[in-house]
DNA sequence: CTATAAAATGTAATCGATTTCAGAAACCGA
DNA sequence: TCGGTTTCTGAAATCGATTACATTTTATAG
């Protein structure tokens, strides 16, 4: 047996499809009490639910999101999703998604088409800017003629853009280290092509500057933020330059790799070196020394991307699809025990 | 200006919609070459793309698998749906993604409604069972007129099931222990309402039972998953039985707090105390000591489960919807410095 | 050069809703 | 009782495809 339809309701409920279809709807005033009661009757004895599919095909409405996301197996990423699933459901939207494994991908018009003839209501392109990953951007004609809103990338005058703000997020980092009494602060960056990356590194940069504390260019390495990068980068820092007492690694992975290497290297953490990361991942503080850190409120920034969607959708269709804007989240300090240096 | 459209595609080749909508099929022989031809070249010319929603509402396959999910914010959930991703991309599914936020939602039936509305092509159920919240289960009026796949939840001859082993990750793990030699082994569990919690503990008695060592009430206690519950955990067993030379706690995060407090205690892991956890989370060896666990391939479940899934989708609407299987992936032991005792 | 089968295309119904437009019913004052 | 609103309901078009059936064209055989 197939689905029950609006024109089964209409017959048990000796009215037209119209009728229902307005009872439905709800608002629509016109409707005689005792005709609604007859049709909510017939509806419950049928146990009749309106396909959204023929709802959307006439509607051009689906109440649905496209997500493109990246790197789930992450901590990061994996908030994003979850806060966007999160508001999108208090919002009363459904998700469709779609995950990207190389950062590159170039089926980009494809993804697109796809959702938009799923006739989603608007996008969220959940993936990093890395390298020249978004450079479809600049083809105009690929753009979707629904809103899209862009997390964790570069705010730009023709985007709409949610991000944290690595450069403050940096800085923090670095300046904390700072009060702590290091001198020589290195840094462990994430891979260069990586907007987020250079953000962050340029917050290091900034901090150091605005105090007069060296900052050699060797001091700098470049991770690719996995565990193992950080020991590498930890030896590549101490073996040229004994004298840091201070390191920001740019993701936490990376600092508990440094972390260990320190250990094994024979500098106590914090005491010979402190040591600071980025992302406030899960049981961060049940590493050893425990490790202080930048959080990213991620799921936040994923409940704020779809609340924002959210309301240019609504404002809807009048005039300009995606107001340029740009909605910076701020990181939080949390300070434990492996950049608690000299008292 | 509206979406082209299969007419204007017509209009344009000057055939009608039916040429048009084989020449998109594709499969159909009963094209004239050249008829073939200057359809394409229309499409490409207006830049045609079908509207899947049309296309669904009248074939009544989506390409769709609806998805469950919960608690995306830790590890080995977003690796399932990682991995759901990737194989159902292969596969040429989109997802339709909704994460469930209380393991006991009771909107169970709003929900599959949503997605059957959608005409979802088959659903899968990643949400772990806990406590009664598969007892809608019971209700066969809720059963959705779709292909549905339970992941991580009891093998029933009236469902289709993919899990990880978990009675025998359990045995496992403590066997592991009894082979480094440990005498006394304590359990730190996850929630016993889980059925997966239930499963590894049970593992645990048996890997016991089997060589004959001591197995008092005492030495189990229940943790919540968290590594905060993994430090009380350790206390626990500690102070009262503090014979107990070996930890096998249910999961890595409970591992970790247990990790932290033996060293706070007193306790050298491994060489007083040797720890196995449960999950191989990333980056596990990089706390100290580097922990021993148990690895499940969680995105190889996903894949398997689409895989499956979309067999019996294919097979299809000829008989019985879901052939009542259980699949089943066995964990891996990871050996690592935390478990590492008596040599 | 027909008769007939095979190949190619078109017409129109269909999927399951929404919505415009028009007609019927109810109400109200004169 | 009549005309004019206001309220309520229905008929039919529409969204954008697929597909059963009908029809035309072409190929093949006799």
């Amino acid at each position: 047996m197939s689905r029950t339809t609006i024109a089964d309701v209409a017959r048990v409920a000796d009215v037209s499809k119209a009728t229902v279809s307005r009872v439905l709807a709800g608002q629509s005033k016109y409707i005689r009490e005792e005709t609604r009661q007859r049709v909510q009757k017939a509806i419950e004895e049928l146990g009749y639910h309106p396909s959204d599919m023929a709802r959307s095909l006439k509607s051009k409405r689906s109440c649905t999101l496209g997500i493109v996301g990246y790197g789930l197996e992450f901590f990061g990423p994996s908030c994003t999703i979850s806060g966007i699933e999160q508001e999108a459901s208090e919002l009363g939207y459904t998700l469709l998604l779609h995950l990207i494994r190389q950062p590159e991908t170039n089926n980009v018009e494809e993804l697109l088409e796809r959702m938009q003839s799923r006739y989603v209501d608007g996008i969220i392109w959940a993936v990093p800017e890395i390298g020249e990953n978004h450079a479809w951007l600049e083809d105009k004609t690929l753009w979707p003629s629904v809103p899209i809103i862009f997390l964790s990338t570069e705010p730009r005058p023709d985007r709409f853009v949610a991000a944290v703000d690595n450069h403050n997020g940096g800085m923090m980092a670095t300046r904390h280290l700072i009060v702590q009494g290091c001198q020589n602060i290195g840094l462990i960056t994430g891979p260069l092509d990586w907007w987020e990356a250079r953000q962050r590194k340029l917050g290091w940069k900034d901090a150091l500057e605005s105090v007069g504390l060296p900052r050699k260019e060797g001091y700098v390495v470049e991770g690719n933020w996995s565990a193992l990068s950080g020991e590498h980068g930890l030896t590549q820092l101490l073996t040229r330059y004994p004298e840091i007492d201070g390191i920001f690694a740019c993701n936490d992975r990376m600092a508990v790799g440094a972390l260990k290497r320190a250990r094994q290297m024979g500098r106590r953490v914090p005491e010979d070196l402190a040591i600071i990361g980025y992302d406030d991942v899960q049981d961060a503080e049940y590493f050893y020394p425990a490790l202080s850190t930048m959080r990213q409120d991620m799921i936040e920034l994923g409940r704020l991307a779809v609340r924002k969607l959210g309301q240019v959708i609504e404002a809807g269709h009048n005039d300009v699809l995606c107001p340029p804007e740009a909605v910076i989240l701020q990181p939080e300090l949390i300070v434990r025990a492996s950049s608690l240096l000299r008292k």
